[in-house]
RNA sequence: CGGGACGUGGCUCAGUCUGGUAGAGCACAGCGUUCGGGACGCUGGGGUCGCAGGUUCAAAUCCUGCCGUCCCGACCA
């Protein structure tokens, strides 16, 4: 090995991100590619992660008074056509299943036979199938707010595929509401957006900012669609969950009507809302560094790694006596709400043993040899601070400070991450100013360049891509943080009130 | 779907130009020595060289087609 200090994951960040971001999700044994393009194998150390934001969501939403339901995979072609701008939105993404069976066909290969009289798509999302449901229980206002979610997976048929940030198939949750009026509707719209801005920001520790897309990047068939949108260590934007206001175009197409306490008839009005697996691909590119990521406790798989120092035979029941003592004792405190999650990890294979748990991120290392037994210690390492600062600790103190050190963990990963984005978002009044920001200095290489930038937009469409077409910058969001102000826009000059976010986004 | 790069044991890659019976390092298994440590030695297992055709006495290597991966665009959570 040589002196110079080598980092466990290659290439590093900046040597070439993309391909560091596979590498990191490889050697947290996170996921895999499956055999089928665009679609990926959670493994338990990635799917874990993806069970704790699920609880803790869950929660939250049912906190609100959500209920969980489970509608069809399968979704009927003519549901789709119902509301134009979704059919525009999704028809080309769309798995559709053709047939039921399938018969021994030349050479003993499977064919597919028994065409289908009406072919089904693969739910791209439920919006229209939910409403169809929707508008059968609905009958009076007596029977409104309606608040579901599901958890499902759904499929789009992506052009381009990113393992967790953007595959064909993927897990999330969706919730859809119907209210008895519009501003119920608009409240429960910035609700959920609210409980993903504390998700993101108090379980991922990612620092995300608040607000509504532009009319061509919203939801097609919202009216309104609002997002959290997170800054990756490439200084790209990533759209983390988003939340919508639909006015009555959902409830038109499904049927979804009521009879109000003025005994008339009307149509509801509709929200829906969701977060992906996308979450933890913006976990990897938030936190990870170039030894792999490096989990929030809030929602890591495990928060403690046990590593037993086994030298020698005669001291290897003791050491493990020790360890699994440890071990029971540290999973009896509890850690907001659920008890600590820990790993035993006793292979005697040296130093790499230490390494896979560093790249899978896990908060906190935890050895224990003989020296630690004597002194009644354990030796800790923290994942998110140098190897070097890892320190004993006497194991009374561990357990009363076990949480709090978890605790630290979470908040300095999110410090870390708001000072990045704070460090990266300009406000920019000039267009030159503006182009040169968004235009890598060397054109051959790849280069990490951009960032935020907060410039002033006329609101117009035709500005809005004459910038995505030059630079293939978007606005991410107009944020609900900007204050009025008057100045002029980026593009055209004209004038504008309000900044929005500009950045090169997933 | 366009443009580029690439597909050889689990991983990273050499071999391809100039066809001649498959290599290295890491990982894996066994034994031993070490070890608060990404250690070392010896031994061993594992590949129809992405797939399908073609040329040839002979194809990882040449030709054609297809599939897949990655990057850059268009599209999207």
């Amino acid at each position: 090995m040589s002196k110079q200090e080598q980092t466990a994951i290659s290439p590093t960040r900046t040597e070439n991100y993309p391909e560091w971001y596979q590498q990191v999700i490889r050697a947290s044994e996170m996921a895999e590619l499956s055999p089928v393009r665009g679609c990926m194998v959670i493994k338990p150390w990635g799917y874990g992660l993806w069970e704790n934001i699920q609880r803790q969501l869950d929660d939250m939403f049912k906190a609100t008074g959500v209920k969980n339901a489970y509608f069809p995979l399968f979704i009927p072609i003519s549901f789709l056509e119902k509301e134009a701008e979704h059919v525009e939105g999704f028809a080309k993404e769309c798995a559709v299943v053709t047939h039921h069976k399938l018969e021994k066909g030349e050479g003993g290969r499977l064919v597919p036979a028994g065409r289908l009289n009406e072919p089904l798509i693969v739910r791209p999302t439920s919006e229209t199938i939910i409403g169809d449901a929707f508008s059968k229980w609905i009958r009076s206002y007596r029977d409104l707010p309606m608040l579901i979610n599901q958890w499902a997976n759904v499929v789009r048929w992506e052009m381009r595929t990113r393992i967790f940030l953007r595959t064909s198939e993927f897990l999330w949750q969706e919730g859809h509401t119907v209210h008895a009026t519009k501003q119920e509707a608009i409240d429960r719209t910035f609700m959920m957006l609210e409980v993903y801005r504390k998700m993101a920001e108090e379980l991922l520790a990612i620092p995300v900012i608040t607000g509504e897309k532009t009319e061509s990047e919203k939801f097609p068939g919202a009216e309104v669609t609002t997002c959290i949108e997170a800054m990756m260590q490439d200084k790209k934007a990533l759209q983390a969950g988003t939340s919508h206001f639909l006015g009555q175009n959902f409830a038109r197409a499904s049927g979804i009507r009521f009879q109000s306490a003025e005994e008339k008839e009307e149509f509801g009005w509709t929200t829906s809302w969701g977060a992906s697996t996308r979450l933890i691909g913006g976990l990897v590119m938030t936190h990870g560094d170039d030894n792999g990521i490096i989990l929030p406790p809030r929602v890591a798989t495990a928060h403690i790694v046990l590593l037993p120092i086994l030298k020698k035979a005669k001291e290897t029941e003791s050491v493990m006596t020790y360890t699994q003592d440890l071990a029971d004792r540290l999973r009896q405190i509890h850690y907001h709400g659920a008890p600590l999650r820990v790993e035993i990890d006793a292979r005697n294979i040296g130093g790499t043993r230490n390494w896979d748990w560093i790249k899978k991120g896990i908060p906190l290392r935890v050895e224990i040899g003989p020296k630690d037994i004597a002194s009644n210690a354990v030796f800790l390492a923290r994942r998110d601070m140098d190897r070097k600062q890892s320190r004993s600790v006497t194991k009374d103190r561990f357990f009363e400070e076990v949480t709090d050190i978890l605790d630290d963990i979470q908040k300095k990963l999110f410090e870390r991450a708001l000072t990045f984005r704070e460090e990266n978002t300009h406000y920019i009044d000039a267009a030159d100013a503006f182009d040169a920001f968004f235009t890598p200095k060397n054109s051959e290489k790849q280069e990490i360049h951009g960032g935020f930038v907060r410039a002033h937009w006329c609101g117009g469409r035709d500005c809005e891509e004459a910038i995505k077409n030059r630079l293939n910058v978007t606005i991410r969001c107009i944020p609900f943080d900007g204050e009025e102000e008057a100045g002029t826009c980026i593009e055209c000059a004209k004038a504008s009130r309000k900044r929005v976010v500009f950045a090169k986004a997933y």
